[in-house]
DNA sequence: AATTATAATGTAAACGGTTACAATAATAAT
DNA sequence: ATTATTATTGTAACCGTTTACATTATAATT
């Protein structure tokens, strides 16, 4: 039978071989306090021969607390997620920081095993990207008395965010479109009920509808979700011809969706609809016509996320908001004065 | 000035609360050894009331030994490393066991620091989801004597793997392609030199032509590596009219490439062009015509690691392998008697 | 050369949880 | 009632690293 035990090499054998106390060794090898620069290099030497590698958690324990993130991602396909990870990821090793990133499975049972596993940890603090959670799991993450985060997406509660400005999105996406010509125009994927982002969303648009004076239709508010299938979905549900000239579509890939109906239809895009697309991955490039969209900055989240914690800036109520770009595609057509 | 110092809540604390031993706390808390019923539902309460969390450090140094499976992502977005991941999960959890992920940055520098802060954890294994590592960060990997698996791709050196048998998937496309009439075939994105993949791509697509007489054309085998743009380059790189009547496409990203392409081209798919993609993710779903690919069962990957894991069948040398399925879209034309 | 300042290293306790073993309590058997 | 058996709980050492403080070595100053 196979012996998997294994002798791990810890700072007393360095300490032995190098004739010190595994106090020096600690703080040579972790540069902290004094220490003589060739027993440094001896140490160091030895260590690499021996094969060693800390024991994270021994240290983690010592020190009462770690430099640990813990990164909650959906599992449901979000491929910004990486953005905002690859923001945070150099942010954070720059200043020594790690990243515990997991994925929250969408089965509640489980999410609440995941999100207990994290606590466990000495973590540092809790980063939820995209992440709506539900209230018990909310609850158990205010218990542990971790630094909460949520990225790109805003909770209520209080709980400090870092996301774009949802309702300035809005209204800059619905200057867009009018100064494109258009005044009919639906908004897609942004009805539920409760998350934060969804109301603002709503409100930002029927506010900036109401700013150039065109009267907001209710109808032109529809899907309540974020998916492929309701892109697929839009065109059937208003039939052609479109109410509207243009769709502002929730996210990218609801946006795939809208111009495969539109296929599917026998519309042209943006001939009979224009598209701008909220997100604005790469998910964007991948089209013909490539989408037009109002991109947001995700790397730039992740980055600001780590910089927040180093200031010590997540307290309750902080909301920082990242600048949108609108970036032009092939999907917006400009009407001759409608 | 904000006191972030935070009471933590240990088993001692409940031991006194529950005038017990910690010993005795331990074992309730864990379900472990013998313990009266009545005593653990009062421990259980007061580490509700208390708000107490396992600090995980402390039991994996004490325990010497972390149920920690520690996951390598490439940053490059890879879009079935979800799937993989979802298959893991599920898998991991139900048998105890935590997952570490971490993004692998691209800059080599940032991977190593990256590996060694995993490797600073008692891990219980390394898992790399697609990932080539370059040479001394393999090195570094196999002096810590942890377990090393290999998911969704083969690595020589003997590491393990659990991947597509990616010889036999090669014959199963290109005889697909031949039942459907194709006789002259290309293979885009699998002229790598290194990486094991592309090299027993490449062989088994020669084979499998061979076996149906056709003479291989060096030139038909192209593009070393995997990105939508060399997707996009495929057809101007071999001008129209194509010299052959099917491609195979190494990964869904390189498909889209390769569609975009043919439209930009003015080739309709699959009448001017047949397409299949390896991979088969959600992907292939969003394209019109939808592709036509060879499935991976990368979520099955995710979940036989976990078994071979708690089987201990990571031994050198294996290789575990999954099926593939050719899932029918809309790229592939049947021709008739060529 | 003696004294002072500074650099380098050592000592020992602590972090929170686990577990082999010992001790005690409860129950069963005689 | 006494002893044997079993169930429950306690004791104490240990995991590997860190760090405040103490000690010793080295360099600088007089």
């Amino acid at each position: 039978m196979y012996n998997r035990y294994i002798m791990t090499v810890t700072i007393k054998d360095i300490a032995k071989k190098a004739n010190l106390s595994p106090a020096s060794v600690s703080r040579i090898l972790n540069n902290r306090g004094r220490f003589n620069d060739d027993t440094a290099k001896k140490v160091r030497t030895i260590a690499q021969s021996l094969g060693y590698f800390k024991n994270q958690s021994a240290a983690d324990l010592s020190q009462k607390q770690s430099r640990v993130i813990g990164v909650l991602i959906p599992t449901a396909h979000t491929n910004f997620a990486d953005e905002i990870i690859k923001g945070m990821q150099n942010k954070a090793y720059e200043n020594g920081y790690e990243l515990l990133i997991t994925f929250l499975g969408n089965d509640h049972q489980q999410q609440m095993q995941t999100v207990k596993a994290l606590l466990s940890r000495q973590l540092l603090a809790i980063f939820m990207l995209a992440v709506d959670i539900t209230l018990p799991i909310h609850q158990l993450i205010k218990t542990s008395n971790i630094q909460v985060l949520s990225i790109s997406n805003q909770l209520n509660d209080g709980i400090p965010s870092i996301s774009s400005d949802n309702y300035d999105m809005m209204s800059q996406i619905v200057n867009y479109l009018y100064d494109h010509g258009h005044r009919q125009m639906a908004l897609i994927g942004s009805s539920m009920i409760e998350p934060v982002v969804a109301t603002v969303r709503r409100q930002g648009f029927i506010d900036a509808l109401a700013k150039h004076n065109i009267k907001y239709n209710p109808d032109f508010i529809w899907g309540n979700n974020i998916s492929y299938e309701l892109g697929l979905q839009t065109i059937p549900h208003y039939g052609t011809p479109l109410p509207f000239t243009a769709v502002i579509s929730s996210a990218d890939i609801i946006s795939i969706g809208i111009l495969n109906g539109a296929k599917d239809a026998g519309l042209q895009v943006p001939n009979d609809l224009s598209i701008i697309s909220i997100d604005g991955t790469e998910l964007t490039q991948l089209t013909r016509p490539i989408l037009t969209n109002a991109k947001q900055n995700f790397q730039l989240m992740g980055e600001l996320a780590i910089t927040a914690l180093i200031n010590n800036q997540l307290s309750t109520n902080t909301a920082i908001y990242t600048d949108i770009e609108i970036i032009a595609g092939q999907t917006i057509r400009t009407l001759k004065d409608s």
